[in-house]
RNA sequence: GGUCCUGUGGUGCAGUUUGGAGUGCACGCCGCCCUGUCAAGGCGGAGGCCGCGGGUUCAAAUCCCGUCAGGACCGCCA
């Protein structure tokens, strides 16, 4: 037997016990005359006493990170020697019996929490080391446990694990594919899947109605510190259901997997429709955490000279305590503003003149001193705020004072708790493009709400078509999203023939889940969500890296094994494969 | 594809604005001392391609150009 327990577990009630222990030595203070080791394992740290007369004189040879085994009697600290800030410290453990099982060359960073300051690219390089960390060790555990209560959830909700698979046909929608050349069809490849999709649709049609995994999916997309290539998704699929049976039940397994970590259960998730969204936050996954919300100032400036705010949409936010933001700070929102596609950024200082607010800008000049007090009133502007404000086409306007508001208000993720919310009526297309057809804000699968069907018609307001789909959003992330499905085929040649997919098409893309909808397809809807992001959010963490064991750089690089990397000549030739040279053309 | 930030002994940072000897701090490492520490302490020591390449200059960590790596963001992610 190696081991009768585990380091960070003894407390003051096991003083006496005669205890094996085995870990890491994580700290060593050597007084010559006896020396302190503090001893890690998985569960935590204690201290070890070995005095060189009973272990041996080879115990000053000892250093960081030697894997070491230990007999010996748990005691109860002297007086005057507890550590509070351990939660074995009431305790120590004297060694009879010190074995060296093996040695360690010095850790090149410190596997301490001030590890969290040492230069990614290194971490990720040790990754084995650095996942010996607390905060590594304690990360990955929370996403065990959201994994679990996730599973245990869907299970008592009835649903049905069912894996599905990851050599897929590639489907030109979406994301870019990762592909994998095909050995037995040579020129010839699969598509690693983005989601599993168009899979869960058919087992649908294949009778499951409830379905869920915890599913692998993959984008060859740029990667940013909310997504990887690879991340893993909450994926659920149910029949005979409509938008409100799935978000109880989604809202049923996220609340059981934040009460699996925080240990209670978030209330109800609240709901905003995505028109609202966008009007107060600018944004369609609102950090509802703090306030700064968008104002429309369109009433203000109805009739106002100031050409500037002539525009379809004036809009503006009031950021609290900024009102002193030196010359260089207000210029650098100003580009910001412009290069997010504003024409440009208006900002006011709010100062106190004789008790009353009053504004200050070069602007101010053109506007009314009734404009400027229902300015000030319309924002609950005060003395010391800076008023920031957008002219132009509305979703313009919303959009860059949403990012704004976010770059000048948004606090630490671990601040505020988490405000779940339900972003509902998401218009069914998000803009019409140049060439007169409607783009999809979802998939061309999201069933329209039934009240706007008649505006699919020739001249309707295909803007205004709401869709039945939902974004679940956790303080300013999308943690996921979801949608009635189309199951009726006559409805899906309608939607493929607005965006402009012959049948032909249609056929070529999605032909096989197309033909199945011909047998019976139920009326079914889903939703998936990423459980990376959900774990950095109960882990405290900005970065989904930090709930990753072995995560890529933004370049989409391994730096622990490499990746990516050539491969061989022999395996390439294998696949009836050829690298062409940088900047040569293709060979037919 | 784009914008911005970072790169200095093993680690974290000063130094770069205003060019003048690899100058400094903390940790780690090595040696010696030390029986109650807990980021142990004391004394001593070793350790540098200032990311890389080019340019300007009498002189470059410092200024300029390029490049590589990393990060944040925009585009992208139906």
């Amino acid at each position: 037997m190696m081991r009768t327990g585990n380091a960070g577990t003894l407390r003051g009630e096991d003083a006496g016990a005669a205890v094996m222990l085995a870990g890491w030595v994580a700290a060593r203070r050597d007084h010559g005359g006896v020396v302190f080791f503090d001893l890690r394992d998985g569960s935590g740290i204690v201290q070890v006493v070995a005095d060189p007369e009973v272990v041996g004189e080879a115990v000053h040879r000892i250093g960081r990170e030697w894997v070491l085994r230990i007999e010996g009697s748990v005691r109860a600290r002297p007086d005057g020697t507890v550590n509070p800030e351990l939660p074995t410290g009431e305790v120590e453990v004297a060694a009879a019996a010190l074995e060296v099982l093996n040695e360690s060359e010095p850790p090149p960073f410190p596997l301490t929490e001030r590890g969290d300051d040492v230069d990614e690219v290194l971490r990720l390089r040790h990754r084995y080391l650095d996942l010996r960390r607390p905060s590594m060790q304690a990360n990955l555990r929370v996403r065990a446990a959201v994994n679990q209560a996730l599973r245990r959830s869907m299970s008592e909700q009835d649903f049905v694990e069912v894996e599905t698979p990851m050599l897929i046909a590639s489907t030109p929608e979406g994301a870019r594919d990762f592909v994998v050349p095909s050995r037995l069809s040579p020129g010839e490849f699969y598509a690693l899947p983005q989601s599993p999709q168009l899979f869960k649709q058919l087992l649908m049609v294949g009778g499951l109605e409830r379905y869920f995994q915890i599913a692998r999916c993959l984008r060859d997309e740029d990667l940013r510190a909310d997504r990887q290539f690879e991340f893993m998704q909450y994926d659920a699929e149910m029949s005979f259901a409509d938008a409100e049976d799935v978000m109880a039940v989604v809202g049923e397994a996220v609340g059981a997997a934040i009460e699996a970590v925080t240990g209670a259960r978030p209330g109800p998730v609240s709901r905003m429709t995505w028109h609202e969204a966008m009007e107060r936050f600018g944004s369609d996954k609102p950090d509802v955490r703090f306030g700064m919300e968008l104002v429309d100032l369109g009433e203000v400036f109805a009739q106002t000279g100031f050409r500037a705010f002539q525009a379809p949409a004036v809009k503006g936010i009031c950021v609290p305590g900024e009102g002193e933001a030196s010359r260089s700070t207000v210029d650098a929102l100003v580009e910001r503003a412009k290069s997010l596609g504003a024409a440009g950024l208006v900002w006011m200082r709010v100062r106190e003149v004789e008790g009353t607010p009053v504004l200050e800008s070069p602007v101010v000049k053109f506007l009314s001193e009734a404009e400027q007090t229902a300015l000030i009133a319309a924002l609950g502007a005060a003395p010391g705020d800076l008023v920031l404000i957008v002219a132009g086409e509305r979703r313009v306007a919303n959009h860059v004072l949403g990012v704004l508001r976010l770059d000048l208000g948004r606090p630490p993720v671990n601040e505020g708790g988490l405000q779940l919310l339900w972003v509902v009526d998401f218009p069914l297309f998000e803009a019409i493009a140049p060439d007169g057809r409607p783009v999809p804000a979802h998939h061309p699968f999201t069933m329209p709400h039934p009240d706007d069907l008649a505006m699919l018609d020739e001249g309707g307001d295909l803007l205004a078509v709401r869709s039945q789909a939902y974004d679940l959003v956790c303080n300013g992330w999308e943690l996921g999203s979801g949608s009635v499905r189309i199951h009726a085929p006559a409805l899906q040649q309608r939607i493929f023939a607005l965006l402009g997919i012959g049948a032909e098409e249609a056929q070529a893309r999605f032909g096989f889940l197309l033909d199945a909808f011909r047998f019976g397809a139920p009326p079914h809807a889903g939703f998936a969500f990423g459980i990376d992001r959900l774990v950095a959010l109960l882990a405290g963490e900005e970065n989904i890296r930090e709930v990753i064991a072995f995560p890529k750089t933004q370049s989409g690089a391994d730096p622990l094994t490499g990746a990516p990397g050539p491969i061989d000549p022999g395996q390439l030739a294998e696949l009836g494969l050829a690298i062409r040279a940088r900047g040569t053309p293709p060979r037919r």
